[in-house]
DNA sequence: CGGTGGACCTGCTGGC
DNA sequence: TGCCAGCAGGTCCACC
């Protein structure tokens, strides 16, 4: 479900709701995650006081104090909902955090590809999730000569290239297809292929689609909602994903669907070059 | 080494 | 109406 810019509108929401609480109680109905949810550990949250909400790529974090990150990843099907307490538990309601008694924090995931962890704030960075992730993609470190530097001698398809959590965190594959269509960049080209302004015009088309799409909330498509239930408006937006066979809105082109690694990319074969 | 394809799960849709 | 194939916003790992 969740990329970027819907994770960044969940962290914004749960920052506006969660610090301040103390987690009075973890339960877990459901262990079985994408890794398995150390219960144990996770109990070590209980009695600590939220203290704010942080992301990295699509890892939503929970400062807690005394020191503890609480780390959740939504997979593609996984909702974190704030609210008051619940008398009954849905079906894929994995994780209930009590947060006092007017409101909890809900996990829940149908198809269970999420993660949730509990770990230091020092131990973070050197969390095996999060070990190898490239450079936030609106921060200063990713830059054309970055992504140049990184892309050199690749002969993988650009769309991989994006879809790589090490070259840049945070792009799945909805804002690939729609990043390579604001870049003018064919998904199929080799990463090695590109010139110095053709990356800077990839790195400009990144920092521009997430932005717009942070704006608009994220985009929901079957069933993404953020912390408060609300669906994003991106969706309006979207110029190629999801768009087989209607116009390109830049020439009129008929847009097409390929399929990469197993995952559908959308483009337009007269403007993308 | 790097890239692709399958695996992990559930649920929905569209075609027959 | 019912069934089944195909597809879905992510990531990891085995295999070429």
């Amino acid at each position: 479900m969740p990329e970027l810019p819907e994770i960044e509108t969940i962290c914004r929401g749960l920052a506006a709701q969660l610090p301040g609480r103390t987690l009075a109680g973890v339960r877990v109905r459901q262990r079985q995650l994408r890794l398995p949810v150390d219960v144990e550990a996770l109990q070590q949250a209980v009695g600590c006081r939220i203290e704010r909400v942080g992301r990295r790529g699509k890892y939503v974090l929970v400062f807690l104090q005394p020191p503890r990150v609480l780390i959740f990843h939504l997979g593609m099907s996984g909702r974190l909902r704030v609210g008051p307490p619940q008398a009954n538990d849905a079906r894929h309601d994995h994780l209930i955090f009590a947060l006092g008694a007017d409101l909890e924090l809900r996990f829940y995931d149908p198809r269970r590809f999420g993660l949730c962890f509990l770990t230091t704030p020092e131990s973070l960075p050197h969390h095996p999730c999060l070990r190898h992730l490239g450079p936030e993609p609106l921060s200063e470190a990713f830059s054309a000569a970055y992504l140049a530097e990184r892309g050199r001698g690749r002969r993988c398809p650009l769309k991989a290239f994006l879809l790589d959590a090490t070259v840049v965190a945070g792009i799945g594959n909805i804002y690939a297809s729609e990043i390579l269509f604001a870049a003018r960049l064919s998904p199929t080209r080799e990463a090695g292929s590109l010139s110095l302004p053709e990356w800077e015009r990839l790195r400009a088309a990144v920092q521009q689609v997430l932005v717009e799409a942070i704006a608009h909330h994220g985009t929901s498509i079957a069933d993404y909602v953020d912390s408060r239930g609300q669906p994003g408006r991106f969706q309006n937006r979207l110029r190629v994903y999801g768009r087989e066979g209607e116009p390109c809105p830049r020439d009129g082109q008929s847009i097409r669907r390929l399929v990469q690694a197993g995952r559908s990319t959308y483009y337009c074969p007269r403007c993308q070059r």
